[in-house]
RNA sequence: GGAGAGGUGGCAGAGUGGUCGAAUGCGCUCGACUUGAAAUCGAGUGUGCUGAAAGGCACCGUGGGUUCGAAUCCCACCCUCUCCGCCA
């Protein structure tokens, strides 16, 4: 949620920055105005509100001290608040009226970016910012997607898995699915020795706390909705964790909290029909581990610097060449003031593709979920900062090592931070 | 699924129609005592909106209703807990 105290102290300036993203004059112009509105009728009302706590407190203090019911003075008074109440009536629903709209706009208005972030309209204007472990891109050239490397091996399975659910879902096998448990008890324990306090939340969320973080309203298409239950399959654990301290006031010593949390994701993939349709690239389910942090908003800056670079440690560990890019303004998603993004080398696709996405929300999803601290001896309290990123995406790391660790036989060796995790250095 | 209890401030917990934004305790802040600390004593201490300030308004799970006046009465809903049943 955007600060509207800080919209409508500086309404250029703001909208300015946000219009770096994308065109958001409308929806804007739509809130100034509701909440001049909003504004003007609240005036009105409390004061109405005020003459009738004033009559209430009277009538008690005279009935106290012995009038009647039927008294001329009792009577006016109560006639008097009966024709408050008769407007009150009127004002009340009109201003709530003006309030649901005002927050309902305000809920599909994205964070601001970064002063930082660089100016760009898509992706095309992200900017690479380091490339790591060129010495380990394979030099081989006949190089198979890692699908056909997991059929092959027999780990990966993507036709049975139609049968079972539908397109956009592996089975793993055997090894694969081996594999998976491996990189997943690895990740997590490097991210705890790193500091991060593992967590296991529930798998399925409530439409809050998919709000709190910024899925929804704008982006029910991309979830999967239990619909008898309000409940929704979690998309991301980012979601779970922004919740865990929904609605609460935290000490300031107790900051920074960082979390780490396997779990898997569930996402529609509305709109990308035929994109990814092959291999472990853009399922409908996959595996993830997530680092969040809960900061003071003065530290948000450097703690996203680490956290990146506790993302990035798993990668060096794998051997797995990548590079960090920084999204330009116009590639920024919903809830992010800044982000990263750092792509994993597919040989076969011969490019660089996304594995992590770290990004720092600032006060945004903080304000959705009212995600608060107080600092011993001062007087109020204040939102703190949230930032999340993956450490990492399982399926796209699998897939990264299918094809990167290949060999001339067709076999796959293990990187050997994996080895102890999983029992082989062979696949 | 059946039965019951309950949702009040950072936490615990009182409060059944009027000066209740809410007792009390804990916690926290400041002060006194102390070499320092603990203990003790004293004062203060909810959140949000609005206002230059004084102040005003809202908030006792949520939404309605009754009343001049609702934490308190009425209706609906949501959630939590306990016991029983079922079950990984």
């Amino acid at each position: 949620m955007i600060d509207l105290k800080q919209l409508r102290e500086n309404p250029d300036q703001f909208l300015a920055r946000l219009n770096q993203r994308g065109d958001y004059n409308e929806p804007v112009q739509q809130v100034l105005a509701l909440d001049q509105q909003q504004r003007s009728l609240e005036v009105n009302r409390s004061q109405l509100q005020a003459r009738s706590n004033e009559i209430g407190k009277l009538v008690g203090q005279k009935m106290k001290s012995g009038a009647q019911p039927e008294d001329a003075e009792i009577q006016t008074l109560r006639e008097e608040g009966n024709q408050i109440k008769a407007q009150l009536s009127e004002l009340e629903p009109q201003e709530k009226e003006l309030k649901v709209a005002l927050e309902a706009i305000l809920l599909t208005i994205p964070n601001l970016p970064s002063q930082t972030a660089p100016l760009g309209k898509s992706e095309a204007e992200n900017v690479e910012i380091k490339r790591w472990g060129d010495e380990y891109i394979p030099t081989t050239t006949d190089l198979l997607p890692h699908w056909e490397i997991g059929e092959k091996l027999g780990i990966l399975n993507f036709e049975r898995s139609v049968k079972i659910a539908q397109s956009r879902f592996v089975t793993l096998i055997g090894a694969g699915a081996a594999l998976e448990r491996a990189l997943i008890r690895f990740m997590l324990d490097r991210q705890v020795a790193a500091g991060y306090t593992e967590i296991s939340p529930p798998f399925l969320v409530n439409t809050t706390s998919l709000t709190a973080s910024g899925q929804l309203p704008k982006f029910a298409e991309e979830s999967f909705k239990c619909d008898r239950d309000d409940l929704w399959l979690l998309p991301t654990a980012e979601v779970a964790i922004n919740s865990l301290h929904r609605d609460e006031v935290l000490e300031a010593e107790a900051l920074p909290l960082h979390y780490c949390a396997y779990t898997p994701c569930f996402r529609r993939e509305a709109g990308s029909y035929g994109r990814d349709t092959r291999g472990l690239i853009r399922l409908h389910q996959f595996d993830k581990v997530e680092l969040f942090k809960f900061v003071h908003p003065d530290t948000s800056e450097p703690e996203h610097e680490q956290l990146l670079n506790d993302a990035e440690a798993i990668l060096q560990a794998l051997k797995l060449p990548y590079r960090v890019i920084e999204l330009c303004t116009g590639d920024l998603g919903f809830s992010a003031s800044k982000t990263y993004d750092i792509e994993v080398w597919l040989p076969s696709a011969g490019k660089y593709r996304e594995i992590s996405s770290c990004s720092n929300c600032r006060d945004f999803q903080a304000r959705r979920g009212n995600l608060r601290f107080k600092e011993a001896g001062k007087k109020g309290t204040q939102f703190l900062h949230t930032l999340n990123g993956s450490g990492l995406a399982v399926g796209r790391t699998m897939a990264a090592l299918l094809e990167n660790y290949q060999q001339p036989d067709g076999t796959i060796r293990v990187p050997e931070a994996l080895e102890a995790y999983l029992g082989r250095s062979i696949l």
